[in-house]
DNA sequence: GCCCTGTCTCGACGTCCGTCGAATCAGAGA
DNA sequence: TCTCTGATTCGACGGACGTCGAGACAGGGC
């Protein structure tokens, strides 16, 4: 097989550490924001930020689109079209279990956002 | 009509504090939804995510137009557009010193939205 | 098999966004 | 004052986004 240039998947999203230092301690690469980018993209959206919050603060950890639909004043096709982008930005995991669809949040990948958001009172490396 | 002003300084922005518990944690209101999404909408795009980082992590805390955009293949109207809108998201500010513009990061509202996003063992308030 | 319910895909529509060049504004200096 | 440089605003263009209704797909129950 060849080299499936995936292009950006220098980042592992789904590592558990967080793969870069937080933004206000070094610059960003370009490569690295092109990968970062769609994820507070996909954050970027009302909707998007409550789905996500409803889906990351359920009971079992997953939410039913059957639950998260109603929620909003929104048709069942936006509402889809959401947890789609939610998906693609690797935010969130979809499972079909019988007739309902349950989804459930990457904590990985919210860590590393909230890594490079960070301002740590920097114990910093003085090095 | 167009009654979309702000009046959703509900949220402070500037407050040191974090406004809210972790997306998380327990779901994230509508309103705080609205204020919150266009901050992540404005790292949302790979030129703007660069951008912050590089005032966030500059020397003095502050960064100069002139410096700026040379370090991308873009118009200077074009960085001047985004800067214009991390300044609207409330993640910036800028200031004219002479000839120049300085841009400086607000790391309360950094902060928040690490706080937000955080996924902490929750050493919240188990008081 | 048939139908019903839940979810996603498709196509369309209007709006917003990223980009540019041209024009404009703000200071510094001669 | 006039000019030069740095930065923003303006107007335009193409493409992406959020939303919808209609239709397709998946599973369960009859």
């Amino acid at each position: 097989m060849s080299k499936q240039h995936k292009s950006l998947a220098l980042i592992d999203l789904n590592a558990d550490a967080p793969c870069c230092p937080p933004l206000a301690q070094s610059q960003v690469p370009a490569e690295t924001a092109a990968v970062l980018a769609p994820a507070f993209k996909a954050l970027g959206d009302p909707v998007r930020l409550r789905l996500m919050s409803m889906i990351a603060s359920a009971e079992d950890g997953e939410a039913c689109v059957c639950d998260l639909t109603p929620a909003f004043n929104l048709s069942g096709p936006t509402i889809s079209h959401h947890l789609k982008t939610l998906r693609e930005a690797g935010l969130v995991d979809a499972e079909r279990r019988g007739t309902w669809v349950y989804y459930r949040a990457r904590p990985q990948i919210l860590r590393q956002l909230a890594a490079l958001l960070s301002i740590e009172p920097v114990a910093a490396a003085t090095a």
